[in-house]
DNA sequence: AACACTCTGGAATAGCGTTCCAGTGCCAGC
DNA sequence: GCTGGCACTGGAACGCTATTCCAGAGTGTT
């Protein structure tokens, strides 16, 4: 029988990197961003801090790799659609609810080392844009174009989320920023004012994907089908 | 000559939350995100801790005026374009130049309490694309796209800049990157190694611009001049 | 002249990320 | 079967942080 398959185990369950980075996920989605301290995760695992300083480096490695396991999940389940549009808006989708499920993460990816997660992501809609059609010179737009929505999307997503008190609902907080907008300065704030009725029955989802509808749009718009690739020339 | 102007001042210039935020900028401009202690401050101002916090609520106001003094002062510096397509193109550079000469303001504006100066340019954004004839139905969704790629480009060059060394230019940077991008997976990262070539001669700003235009493109090309508003009615 | 009131800034507190290190238990070599 | 090495543990300690407290200075009003 070979190897013994390896079971020495001091402890029920060892200690890995894995199994912290669960546990810090576990805590950053009951706590929030602050409440992922060190003490909490050893308490969390039954261990001492310098244990876990034995698998990972800092916090900053720590966040990171939450950041990477959670959108990597997202990017997971979302299956890849029939058409090259339905691909890219499911995929912006399994990015937006994993965001929308760990609001933590709005903050993570506006910072430096969690850029490599996103360069997953950043292929995916790549390889959609090209099957698009969109000529070479247009696709890194395009491209980014898409990705940068997505994530101006989740990081103000995340910031409601975190705004809103934990026990109330979406829309209780939609209702309450609604009234907050019709009280604005008319004079000043008309446009906000006018729109904010539109916010009572609000879909986060369904204006998600509509903004991606958009910017397709200008993306097949201009460079697609109809075979003017204004775009390609600089500007 | 009525009330002698005001001129008790113990000090040569006295503390104020305007000089306070002034300085909180100074620091993080400076020092960065993590620079900002109160200490620094404290010393910067030639006062103590408790003397600012007579004035500031805590750390978290304190970010948020800086924030807000900051995005402000890129709104006011956007002058405004003959057409709603310049007057929005040169709002957005406004605004992403500000992030980008303000770095830290990249984490800051995914936090809930960052959103009231996000307010300001939702509200100009959404009068422009007022004046382009956007159909009131589609006037939110297209404010939005168009305030949450900002807010992503920014967020994302903002990480980018922060990763940099401050020593290091933008073209080294770009390098760097487009060398990281050449040497990926072939398989795995097969668009993004293809687009690799185009990051060298890259400017950030054009860049970005470009990804205005294809959601104004989007815009202009479902609800506007066609005439034909299929965005109007749902999804 | 004395009060009230705004404003100051040094000292103190609790809690954070991180480091240090004495120890624990397993495995390989003898 | 012993023993030395080593991966791994976790409690204690360090320097730093945001924040609070408070004794008091300076100024306008009475």
């Amino acid at each position: 029988m070979a190897t013994r398959a390896r079971r020495p185990e001091r402890r029920e369950e060892p200690l890995s990197r894995e199994r912290i980075v669960e546990a810090a996920i576990g805590i950053l989605d009951a706590a929030g961003e602050g409440g992922l301290t060190f003490r909490a995760l050893a308490e969390r695992l039954a261990t001492g801090p310098g244990a876990i300083y034995w698998h990972v480096s800092g916090k900053d490695e720590l966040l990171n790799a939450a950041t990477g396991a959670v959108i990597a999940g997202g990017m997971a389940a979302a299956a890849a659609g029939a058409t090259p549009q339905e691909a890219i808006r499911a995929l912006a989708l399994g990015v937006f609810d994993a965001i929308d499920a760990h609001p933590w993460i709005g903050t993570q990816i506006a910072r430096a080392p969690a850029r490599s997660p996103m360069l997953r992501v950043f292929e995916h809609i790549g390889r959609q844009v090209q099957a698009l059609g969109v000529p070479e010179a247009a696709r890194f737009t395009a491209a980014s174009a898409l990705l940068n929505y997505i994530l101006g999307v989740g990081g103000q997503n995340a910031a409601n989320a975190r705004g809103a008190r934990p026990g109330t609902n979406r829309t209780a907080f939609l209702d309450a920023t609604a009234t907050a907008w019709a009280e604005l300065d008319p004079e000043e704030y008309a446009f906000t004012r006018g729109v904010a009725g539109r916010l009572r029955d609000h879909d986060d989802r369904v204006e998600f994907l509509a903004g991606i509808d958009l910017i397709l749009a200008g993306i097949t718009g201009i460079t697609g089908i109809t075979g003017s690739a204004s775009i390609a020339d600089g500007r």
